[in-house]
DNA sequence: CTGTTCTCCTGTGGGC
DNA sequence: TGCCCACAGGAGAACA
């Protein structure tokens, strides 16, 4: 699934390919994903300049002067650029096409239709789901005192906090669970209960884990142009996601799973307390 | 406000 | 080999 590092690989990829590009024409297959596309896509983004290809959270924002295609690629969405020479014939779940002014087509596929594609015109980040989340992980607005102090009194456990976007932006269940075992935090502490220097080792961790795969996610970048499979997708190495049963790599000991929240959590019982 | 539960959907993988 | 089914999950919506 993109993670907020695939995403932010993912938009480094397309970006050079669609900035300053018009979009002549969008196709929708297929409008019944979260939200319906709107069923005049087409006639709104058409003849659209791209001046930037931006992220917000998971969102990827495909802004001009004044107005953004705001895209969510949820569990299943991938985007491909294929060349005007290629013309690949869409496939089942190739819900959207644009076609740029370049002859380039960007292809969103989604199987699992949990993305999202909207037309958002003045301030993009006035977007009802773009207004209330909270500062990007990777700023420095995002700080473990600001963590420490918004969680006084808060008995949520860290783990469900750190996947609100409301407390901040993008932090999914696997970067989640990975930061936690870095910070050696167990993923059930309530909020509330942990001191300052703590949160500044789980913020520190957050921000290092993020950037090591935006950077793996970077280094193995193919090209997105007319490239098969998804590009921008990458199988990291991780510490404890999906790691129920097999040895921490830290101390040896089995690595546990519970359920928080419908959301499977991963733990090592040793290193996290 | 807070915290919890529900919901959307289809590919995947385990069990038999 | 084929079939069935639980499971996975982002995150907004609804609810207590």
């Amino acid at each position: 699934m993109p993670e907020l590092p695939e995403v932010e690989v993912i938009r480094r990829g397309i970006a050079p390919h669609i900035e300053g590009r018009r979009i002549v024409s969008a196709t929708v297959r297929n409008s019944m994903l979260r939200w319906p596309v709107p069923g005049d896509l087409g006639l709104k983004i058409g003849g659209v300049r791209i001046t930037k290809v931006s992220r917000r959270a998971k969102y990827l924002l495909f802004e001009s002067g004044e107005a953004a295609l705001i895209l969510h690629l949820g569990m299943s969405g991938s985007l491909r650029l294929i060349s005007v020479t290629a013309a690949v014939p869409p496939g089942k779940h190739d819900h959207v096409d644009f076609v740029l002014d370049d002859g380039t087509v960007l292809r969103f596929r989604d199987p699992r239709r949990f993305g999202a594609m909207l037309w958002e015109t003045g301030d993009v980040m006035q977007h009802p789901l773009l207004a209330k989340l909270g500062p990007e992980p990777l700023t420095e607005t995002f700080t473990g005192d600001l963590l420490y102090k918004q969680t006084r009194g808060r008995s949520v456990s860290i783990k469900q906090l750190l996947m609100n976007n409301s407390v901040v932006a993008g932090v999914g269940n696997i970067y989640a669970n990975e930061a936690l075992f870095h910070a050696e935090i167990h993923p059930m502490t309530p909020a509330g209960r942990i001191s300052l220097s703590r949160y500044r080792k789980l913020v520190q961790a957050i921000k290092d884990t993020l950037n090591l795969a935006i950077e793996a996610g970077g280094s193995t970048l193919r090209d997105f142009v007319n490239s098969e499979g998804n590009p921008g997708y990458f199988q990291q190495q991780y510490f404890v996601y999906g790691r129920t049963g097999q040895p921490c790599r830290k101390c040896g000991v089995e690595i546990r799973q519970a359920r928080q929240g419908q959301r499977s959590s991963f733990y090592c019982p040793h290193c996290q307390k």
